[in-house]
DNA sequence: TAGTGGTCTAGACCACGAC
DNA sequence: TCGTGGTCTAGACCACTAC
């Protein structure tokens, strides 16, 4: 009978998918979960913790928490790729690489990556054929060349290095709206001067070495970034708009 | 000397600061902080998630905690208000009321806040004197007619309301890009057509009721929303482009 | 192989919320 | 007041890392 956290967690999830826990309704107490699936406080506290961080539950100290309404979107968490996000969504993913050179690392690239010599990809993402992003990336010299030996129209690029043994643990994502320049406008098939929101990412391995740096550039009205966020915390999500 | 683990987190944080634990380094291991801070191993990985949580270390199972370069913007925890945000970062926040209604709600905001009828802030927040936000809210009655008594230049909305008794819990928040209107072009002394990044805020307290439904728009060169996302958490901070 | 973090248990006390 | 979640303790076993 006695299951782990995660089991829990996935129980409980299952339960109000199913209209077991309706939202605005009020979950049980963690004493009665407890005895419900077999297992200690702290566990079912761990497996409410999950839930919480996805956005599902809101907790107040003395009362039962609060099942919240279901977000619509497609969550976020272990750094899903685009293309794993687009399938998700019930999109098909694609790409076309607009170039991938190797040449040495601008002052700002070496500064990020800590390399001189880099792989830079430019990519067009497409959401069922549509161009919605481009993807500016540079890759360490050892990653770049993994990255090179692969279909990158049709691969995903993040699950290919998994696969290898290349492990993407951190990351950080900084977001902003930019302009976009000729060159921008050309290859998504919009206008110039039409406003694109600018993702900046450095993805690292567990050790914090940097795996790649990135300036994505998405279309300003094809998708948002959406975050949940209670007092204590941050839920990201990638959502078409 | 047994402390909680809000002190032993603030303590190891006082100590990455200090140099202590250098960005590339090591803690030392659950056991030893035990020790050190005369808690049980419990407390200190509740500080250690803390400290996770808001992108400082870096974990491994197997493995000591890895000290992460630091980031350089100010935490977005906690639901921090413009007014607090912008004091934290060093700067003096403003604002400047343009219209203040109390109307019928439109469709999509009686959808969002389940009212009829709303009050309507629009007010261009300023950061040391620069106009950098406009923000666009939607307050359901009663929190409206407590705004409307306020002296919005230059008090803190939020944190006034804190101290009337209105607790903010939960938050969702979907960032996008647009163009800038002839009015906000206007608003925030920007050509027109410029880009912004668009923040849709629903907040809520603890119970899940609406509390403001907020479009705010800042200026794409001068704001930027960051996410740090390990494998099992997320952290999203706000800060200068 | 030894050390470390991940998970789990079974208790305890407190502060806050609902009534 | 009584139940609930927030915090803490002291122990245990396992999977993974570092060596």
């Amino acid at each position: 009978m006695s299951a782990g956290y995660r089991q829990v967690a996935d129980e409980l999830r299952a339960a109000m998918d199913a209209g077991g826990y309706p939202p605005g309704s009020h979950l049980p107490s963690e004493g009665e979960l407890g005895r419900t699936y077999g297992v200690a406080r702290g566990t079912v506290r761990q497996a409410l913790a999950t839930l919480a961080s996805e956005g599902l539950i809101s907790t107040r100290k003395g009362a039962r928490r609060l099942v919240l309404e279901r977000p619509r979107l497609q969550g976020f968490n272990e750094l899903r790729s685009f293309s794993e996000w687009a399938a998700a969504m019930g999109e098909v993913p694609g790409g076309r690489v607009v170039e991938l050179v190797r040449r040495d690392a601008t002052t700002a690239e070496a500064q990020q990556l800590g390399t001189e010599r880099i792989y830079h990809l430019t990519r067009v993402r497409l959401l069922s054929g549509r161009a919605v992003m481009i993807e500016r990336t540079a890759y360490p010299e050892p990653i770049g060349a993994l990255v090179a030996g692969m279909d990158t129209d049709h691969e995903s690029i993040t699950s290919r290095l998994q696969e290898l043994g290349v492990l993407f643990a951190n990351a950080s994502h900084t977001l902003s709206a930019v302009v976009a320049t000729a060159e921008d406008a050309r290859l998504l098939d919009i206008r110039p001067r039409s406003p694109l929101l600018r993702e900046l990412r450095l993805s690292t391995d567990p050790d914090g070495v940097p795996l790649e740096w990135s300036e994505d550039r998405y279309l300003g009205d094809a998708v948002a970034f959406t975050v949940h966020n209670s007092v204590h915390q941050n839920t990201l999500i990638r959502g078409l708009a």
